[in-house]
DNA sequence: AATGAATGAGCGTTCATTCAT
DNA sequence: CATGAATGAACGCTCATTCAT
């Protein structure tokens, strides 16, 4: 009864202690693979960084590559999380895709290094694509096409508008805006750009006169007007 | 009096054949760093490809960034020409666009070193921020701002709507599915996505009432139609 | 008085427990080492698979050779004494020969990774010659010797022989055989080689006049009996 | 006229000094390796004693490994052919035997560092069994084959030996000595066991009395006389 | 101009060994 | 006594780049 408590303890000390620096290696691994990208980053740095030997890195991970791969699952978890339950908070597919694209500006202002790692690093490695932290990014992605859908049944948003297009469109934005933030020393903020862009996708960029009359005439291009699609 | 003209022959073959020397070793490493990444690629591979030494390709470039930083240039001067070219022959700013967003695409799709190169080396290397490459694609960015403002201009497009922002949208995305693209194994046709992509973002996502009823005429732009705006 | 035997008890049991701990560690740590050579093999493998943790394996042995150098000792051990056993009941210079042979091949035989251990492993590290284990190696090599000058003090051995010579040659045939046989996967059976081995370190193999008349006596092992070569 | 002798001086020079220089590094290698052995041996070291700096010792070789298999090559080749010459020479299967070992011991007493790197190192080298290298030993090998079934075709030799156990013998002996020489410091002198060694294997340790009468008694030891073996 | 040859500088990774509990 | 955790100390190998011809 005395020691069993003392040993669990212990256990769970070591255990804590263990995660924090598991942390760390990570924490201070973001910040170098940001700063310096995944080649330039040497793991003797991040060990002198973190105060923790290179040998000990290689405890908690198995390659510097296998390091690169595990920062964003936590940062990834958390922010898709946050979508999940703000979006089970707010009507209206056009405000739901507002929140999600303000989620994730403000999750990449504030978390710079996840940012310009993913931007950077992580979105052009074919390996990274099998990976833990990429599924989590995955099936996050999966809510934005969800919430188009949905805006489509509504009624809310177009019938003929591709789903996959809406989206690329959404996040090709959101990930030129932050990359373009990040390469250029990242001057501005980012957030304010979130409901000018959304406005912009959901109503367009055409100007709209009032007359109903003229609408037909309007849209279809010349080569295409005896050819209704498909 | 002889030897003149026999020199100047010389002088002129051999700065054709180094032309042409360079050339290939561009050819090649455009093809090699396409398909390995930066890091992965090695000079003696673009070497020995080209059957040109390693250091003659010193000779030519300074470094191996050196080398890929000369690689784009060409090929963006040639598409951002034709661009300016084409842009003069095209009525209305929304159809100046979709030329735009087809040439663009349209590029890629036939060059797909060049696009994996920009894709996924050279946009996000600070270094080429500064380069005579990055140049080139810069100005050739303005003609997209000078569209779009054109057309706000013209009352063609919205007067709230954000020229950066429209830019960011359209350039964001093209490069989202082209990366996809080039990441995926390049499967389908980027080409094909050019008219939904432009409809969708010149007139937003959102559902209008009545509109069902024209929906397969959408198309035309009123000042093509014959029918003189308002 | 109550403590005291329960103490004791509980010392034995200690004892025989780590006793039985060592002698797995060194049972795991001789197949390991056999199967992988002492640099491919690692402190981390022989902790695994003898479930005892690499710490605890650095209580019994103090370093990965201490380890590698203790494993022969008991094995070693247990052969020479059988030798100095079986030889007091055998007359005859040659015939203890013979058993001395018969007793390596059939040791190395039947207990693989000690072979191993000592004709790839510890017969080439100096350091070992200084060890424990080849004292007794040592001691039980003289054995060899004794018999050989036994031989020639008898009368039964030439006495113009060199003793060294005469023991270098059968320890480095079983030796060379016993390499053989490992380094090509163990195929076939040592022992059979013993009595011709033997008959011919101790005949020669000069051919002599008239000899073939009583060979039939002499040396045809019963299974050949039947077919006389010639 | 002029050029292309220079420029195949030129050439000729280059292979020279490369030539020398991979020589150079064999050389420094074989001294390393015999005095450190594999694993402790570092290619630093072989690249400080040679004065060539470690990133060319691997334009010459591809591996360490690589390296120390291709130490042999020549030295083997070298002996190999010498004994084929010598053999020529002489007369009789037993004293072409006496020469081949005598080459053998010769070799090792003169060049100890290969001596060390077969007996310490590649014979136990598994890889080493597939190399070049161990293709030419394989072959100086079948030698000894040779002349042994040729000394048993001529009579010289006993028809019932077995050559491949002659032969193990024969190698088993010169190796066990060579090895014991080298692990001891190379105290005396391996030439001087040659003969009494050959003698020794053609004749046979037993004392032979001079009475053809008791022949069939000298080879049947009498304590085993009335039960033959099995 | 062209290149064969040489190398400096660097880095990821491995393990035997130790320490704290 | 047993061990989980931490690390110091190496080392093989790669490549962009330069030099000498």
């Amino acid at each position: 009864m005395k020691k069993s408590p003392k040993s669990k303890e212990n256990k769970m000390a070591g255990k804590n202690k263990m995660e924090a620096r598991k942390n760390m290696i990570i924490r201070v691994a973001a910040e170098v693979f940001a700063k310096k990208g995944f080649q330039e980053a040497t793991i003797a740095e991040i060990a002198k960084k973190s105060k923790i030997s290179e040998a000990s890195i290689y405890e908690y991970f198995t390659t510097k590559e296998g390091l690169l791969f595990s920062i964003p699952a936590e940062s990834a978890k958390e922010i898709f999380d946050l979508m999940e339950f703000h979006l089970k908070l707010i009507k209206g597919s056009a405000n739901k895709l507002r929140a999600i694209v303000y989620l994730f500006m403000t999750s990449y202002q504030h978390h710079t290094d996840f940012a310009a790692i993913i931007m950077l690093i992580l979105k052009h490695n074919k390996r990274f694509l099998e990976t833990e932290g990429h599924l989590i990014i995955r099936q996050g992605i999966k809510n934005i096409n969800k919430v188009i859908e949905e805006g489509i049944a509504s009624g809310e948003f177009r019938k003929d508008i591709n789903p996959y297009l809406v989206r690329s469109i959404i996040i090709g934005t959101i990930e030129h805006l932050t990359t373009n933030w990040i390469m250029t020393g990242r001057p501005d903020n980012l957030e304010k750009l979130v409901d000018p862009m959304i406005d912009c996708i959901i109503e367009g960029i055409q100007s709209r006169p009032n007359e109903p009359v003229h609408w037909s005439l309007r849209k279809v291009p010349a080569w295409e007007a005896g050819s209704p699609k498909k």
